[in-house]
DNA sequence: TACCAGGATATGG
DNA sequence: CCATATCATGGT
């Protein structure tokens, strides 16, 4: 079904969109965004919430359309939207230096051959990546989803989108506003609910946010984030990752990751973190991504 | 049905 | 500093 898209954006040589959707749509209880006939809608979390509908054409352009019925927005939405695009599926990134070290390296060639033109979606969003991180810690993924959507039905905005609905995830004054037993009956546990009301706190409040922790650096604002009560070592790097977009984050105590090695490996048992740092020795500076390819043996 | 899951913290040695 | 217990529901 054609439809007028209202802006085209150029992507990168190695950009593949079915790659991306691949991961995308990896869960079926993702609730931020949905993907119908190879096309990708979400409610951008910006003034005015507008719903993008993303397609691709034969030269590799995403075709992007404004999917609701209030019209070309303005100028300055249509911008926004760009350059949230941009970010959220890392338009800007040059992939060669990764790949070239990939096709030599025995534990990323599969996955990097095998997901060519696949990049690190983000989650622009400082307190939604905080929050994703502490939801999955400890649980497994499909439950980490139904919990997210269990906390986004509740606390979120939704958004009519291709007949269905998109949400926007919840605003940090909001959860801030929140006490443990407004969110027990979510099934988090009670130190989730804690954990992730204090983050809320810190980024409403002002003491937290994603400009000072850019600035820090990969180290620091590693450490910056792990003392902070809830966010551990794990859920820092992943929040440098998907957030921040560091490179060279790199979640090793992650049990996914800890399975795609098993995987590639072989081996019956999980990797030590000396092994893990041996196997990824050459992948300085690329770790995160290397991390993402992995995760993408797994399902 | 057991086992374990994209961990973090508290406690005890 | 390292090992262990605890959280606690739900997916497979």
């Amino acid at each position: 079904m054609p439809y007028e898209p209202t802006l085209t954006l150029a992507t990168p040589e190695d950009y593949r969109f079915s790659a991306n959707l691949g991961y995308l749509m990896r869960s079926p209880k993702e609730c931020l965004h949905l993907i119908r006939d190879g096309r990708l809608y979400k409610a951008l979390p910006l003034d005015g919430t507008p719903v993008l509908e993303i397609g691709a054409d034969d030269d590799n352009r995403l075709l992007v359309a404004f999917a609701d019925d209030r019209g070309v927005p303005s100028e300055d939405v249509r911008a926004a939207s760009l350059a949230y695009i941009r970010e959220w599926l890392d338009l800007d990134t040059d992939l060669e230096p990764f790949y070239r070290l990939a096709a030599d390296d025995p534990i990323l060639a599969a996955a990097a051959s095998m997901h060519k033109g696949l990049r690190l979606i983000g989650i622009p969003d400082l307190f939604e990546a905080m929050a994703w991180g502490i939801l999955g810690q400890q649980i497994n993924l499909a439950f980490a989803y139904t919990l997210k959507a269990r906390l986004v039905e509740a606390y979120g905005t939704p958004v009519s989108c291709a007949g269905d609905t998109c949400w926007t995830f919840p605003q940090p004054e909001v959860i801030a506003g929140l006490e443990v037993k407004d969110l027990l009956p979510l099934k988090l546990t009670v130190k989730k609910c804690e954990y992730l009301i204090h983050a809320a706190e810190l980024i409403a409040g002002g003491a937290l946010s994603k400009g000072r922790l850019q600035e820090l650096g990969y180290r620091e604002a590693e450490k910056a984030l792990v003392r902070i009560r809830g966010i551990g070592p794990w859920t820092a790097n992943y929040v440098l990752m998907r957030c921040l977009r560091m490179k060279d984050a790199f979640p090793i105590d992650d049990v996914g990751l800890h399975h795609a090695l098993r995987h590639v490996t072989g081996s019956d048992a999980k990797p030590s973190r000396e092994e893990i740092l041996r196997l990824s020795a050459g992948w300085r500076g690329w770790e995160s991504y290397a991390t993402f390819y992995l995760w993408r043996l797994l399902y």
